[in-house]
RNA sequence: UCCUCGGUAGCUCAAUCGGCAGAGCAUCCGGCUGUUAACCGGAAUGUUGUUGGUUCGAGUCCAACCCGGGGAGCCA
């Protein structure tokens, strides 16, 4: 038997006898030939069986083999213009078949489906080309995510997911029962990140996330992953060109990496070139005004049929806000310095006007919305205090959040970024629930 | 929590004014050497989300509930 190769070494073994194992995507057959499209987890391959090529037996095999089936076949590689597949181009002759499972009718056909049916085969969809793109996309972009970090100087320390209590105070959490006491999932590692770059300089946590809010919308997810950095002796400015170098490293990763999944995706690589730093920087007040104006003239939220809703300096931005100010410009776009009261606690406020605070959002292009989220944090004690208290959070909790004010403080910065939608913006899905392979969402956890 | 749209064959959908439950695809059988969601011919396919109500008669009208899509708020 000829040796196994993966479908997406395909291109370097043209003219030679290789064999690929894997499950049949499609079939269509005409009399003497058979088209098999082979899927083995690296790529699609069509594989064409002509009668006078093979064993009358095997050619019966080919007959029954039914979508999904697990096979092996061999065959001479040869690059074929006219072959469908990923990353196509290229064809198996076929000489051998073998049929390992044959499937039961598999529901999901390559014709149209709903998303609810599709939801609830979700332990099959994965296998669909365009999710199984995404998918690998995301594991790309996972590790650009920690190549970067890794060789930027940031150390991985992780942090809880089960946490004692609100590391915010302000959405809602997931209540675990902690031997009898009261715990919850972890909404954010930032807290434990701040002490950690105390003790390594420049850290960072990567893992699920939990948020219980009663959210259902393309954006959001019950459970998603978020890496989050934090860096010590770093100031907001320092802290965003540290964003936009990072995001422009993991979109330049993927188009690098990603070529046959960007395809599937048919994604519009133009955008995605252009994302490079420095990226354009708004400050609230600024922003604010935009979208007053646009209000004032009429101007509809690009891709929906409501007008820019007018705000009131102060106010935070609702998903329309967001969605205009991204589309004014061509690159993700960083909103800085929003009002100290809307913000959490933690955020320094700024020295000469206290009424804004050191805090930055990173809004993706195309309405993908907010990617990362961060600030500088206060690093002096009293006002630290002052903040909680503030916000009517209980102090104790936060007793060795403000040792860490006492004990060397130093100006420290960081921000966390959304994986789920940063996947679905580099691949241009329309919803989040696309980027992760088992999402939790509001209501729905099966399978 | 609120607003909005939807639930009919395995899947995607249709069904006029309240009047016999219909297509395409998938499946099965037959045909074809270049298919790209192939095509051609044939076969089989139903608790119309649930419960109750109106009516001679309900997929269609009314009520409550269940499930799902999109959005608001909140957020990454």
């Amino acid at each position: 038997m000829p040796p196994v190769v993966t479908i997406r070494s395909l291109k370097d073994h043209i003219g030679e006898e290789v064999a690929v194992q894997g499950w049949l995507y499609n079939k269509t057959e005409k009399g003497k030939l058979q088209f098999l499209q082979i899927r083995d987890g690296t790529g699609v391959c069509q594989c064409v069986v002509f009668k006078g090529n093979v064993t009358p037996d095997d050619f019966e095999i080919g007959q029954s083999l039914t979508q999904e089936s697990s096979l092996m076949v061999a065959g001479i590689v040869r690059a074929e213009p006219r072959a469908p597949g990923v990353p196509g181009g290229f064809e198996l002759d076929v000489r051998y078949i073998e049929a390992m499972g044959i499937s039961d009718p598999y529901p999901i056909s390559p014709k149209e489906h709903g998303v609810e049916f599709l939801m609830e085969n979700r332990h099959l969809w994965i296998r669909s080309s365009r999710q199984w793109a995404a998918l690998r996309v995301r594991a790309v972009i996972v590790r650009a995510i920690r190549d970067w970090l890794d060789s930027h100087g940031f150390v991985n320390i992780d942090t809880p997911i089960i946490t004692p209590a609100a590391a915010e105070g302000t959405t809602t959490l997931f209540e675990i029962d902690y031997h009898g006491e009261p715990a919850y999932l972890a909404q954010t590692g930032q807290l434990y990140n701040e002490a950690n770059i105390f003790a390594f300089g420049q850290v960072y946590c990567f893992g699920p996330t939990f948020r219980a809010e009663k959210s259902k919308t393309r954006r959001h997810l019950q459970e998603f992953w978020m890496v989050e950095p934090e860096v010590a002796f770093c100031t907001l400015e320092q802290l965003m060109e540290i964003e936009e170098h990072f995001v422009s490293y993991i979109v330049q990763r993927c188009l690098n990496d990603c070529g046959p999944e960007l395809r599937v995706l048919e994604r519009d690589l133009t955008h995605l070139q252009r994302v490079a730093p420095p990226f354009p920087r708004i400050h609230y007040d600024e922003a604010v005004a935009m979208i007053n104006a646009a209000a004032a003239r009429g101007d509809l939220v690009p891709g929906y049929d409501d007008p820019v809703p007018p705000i009131e300096w102060g106010g935070d931005f609702g998903s329309p806000h967001e969605t205009y100010i991204a589309a004014q410009f061509d690159k993700p776009v960083f909103v800085h310095h929003y009002p100290t009261a809307i913000k959490a606690f933690y955020m320094e406020p700024e020295g000469d006007r206290p009424e804004v605070c050191r805090s930055v959002d990173l809004l993706a292009p195309e309405g993908y919305g907010e990617i990362t989220g961060g600030s500088e944090r206060m690093s002096d004690p009293g006002k630290l205090i002052a903040a909680i208290e503030r916000h009517k959070l209980p102090i104790e909790p936060y007793e060795w959040y403000v040792d860490l004010r006492r004990y060397g403080s130093v100006v420290h910065s960081g921000f966390g970024l959304g994986v789920e939608r940063t996947v679905a913006w580099v691949c241009g899905l329309d919803h989040v629930r696309e980027t992760i392979a088992f999402p939790r969402m509001l209501n729905t956890m099966r399978p």
